[in-house]
DNA sequence: CATGAAATAAGTGCAAC
DNA sequence: GTTGCACTTATTTCATG
């Protein structure tokens, strides 16, 4: 993971429908070598795959919240965790520290779907104590470019 | 915004890199036909781009932190928007309902990193007048795949 | 929207330096 | 890692039905 790697993975992030040629120049390398390049970052797992990138609004789930969850200690959360990995609306539930023991993100299409959301799969759930619902008024900013670090050199 | 589309969308999502024959299938279309729906759902701006997605940990920013900040009311926050929007580490930043103004999901390399961020660009803006840190300890699911409304049609 | 052909562009692999 | 070339594959465009 030297400069380079950090330049193609950067540029990958930003535009990963760019093509070698015009990757290369950012690299400073060759068209094969960095072609080499993304192919061994892709082996690495560094590179996990290529999406599209979605507008919320226009895919029809504009509505954003955060939602904090409490889940009675003592309990067996693997329910809890299978559930909300099965949720398509739950993008993303992290154990955190705190007073809480979870934090979701949830995309929707309108507040009735919030509502029902809220009740007949969160609250549904076993174990579940307190739900503090946080909702988005403004996304000031929103993406999922990674910072990649310079470190580790390989 | 049809059932096709909704498919398309969907399996663009998962992967981006499969090529339209493959995604004909999924369709149910010929590959011309497939072209042409991505191409209109790039025009239409339900496709915002094409990225390739990283692995956090291997990218070199294992640690992941939501953080709640309140700022004072009254005040002008353009600033404090303008400063989140520049900080590559902060992924997302989004103003919320409740006793919290903003929302913020930071990717870190390490304690150090949190620490230096918290201290040096959080607390250092003005009109920033409590901080509360969730540290994620572990991540059940974190996907940026959108669950694609059927509904509108155009 | 399907099919098929032709033209274009891009990725892949290899060799020599 | 570079350059160049051939090989192969995919996308694009267009005509026809």
């Amino acid at each position: 993971m030297d400069e380079i790697d950090r330049n193609i993975t950067v540029a990958l992030q930003l535009d990963g429908s760019a093509g070698l040629a015009e990757l290369a120049k950012v690299a400073g390398l060759s068209v094969s070598a960095t072609a080499e390049r993304v192919k061994r970052l892709e082996e690495r797992g560094v590179i996990r795959g290529w999406r599209a990138d979605l507008d919320p609004v226009a895919a029809g789930c504009p509505l954003l919240v955060h939602i904090l969850v409490t889940v009675a200690p003592g309990r067996d959360e693997a329910a809890f965790r299978k559930a909300m990995r099965r949720q398509e609306a739950v993008l993303e539930c992290h154990a955190i520290t705190g007073d809480w023991t979870y934090l979701l993100k949830v995309r929707l299409a309108d507040l009735p779907a919030l509502d029902a959301f809220l009740n007949d799969e969160l609250r549904a759930q076993s174990g579940v104590q307190r739900v503090e619902t946080l909702l988005a008024i403004a996304t000031v900013k929103e993406t999922s470019i990674l910072p990649v670090a310079p470190a580790t050199e390989e």
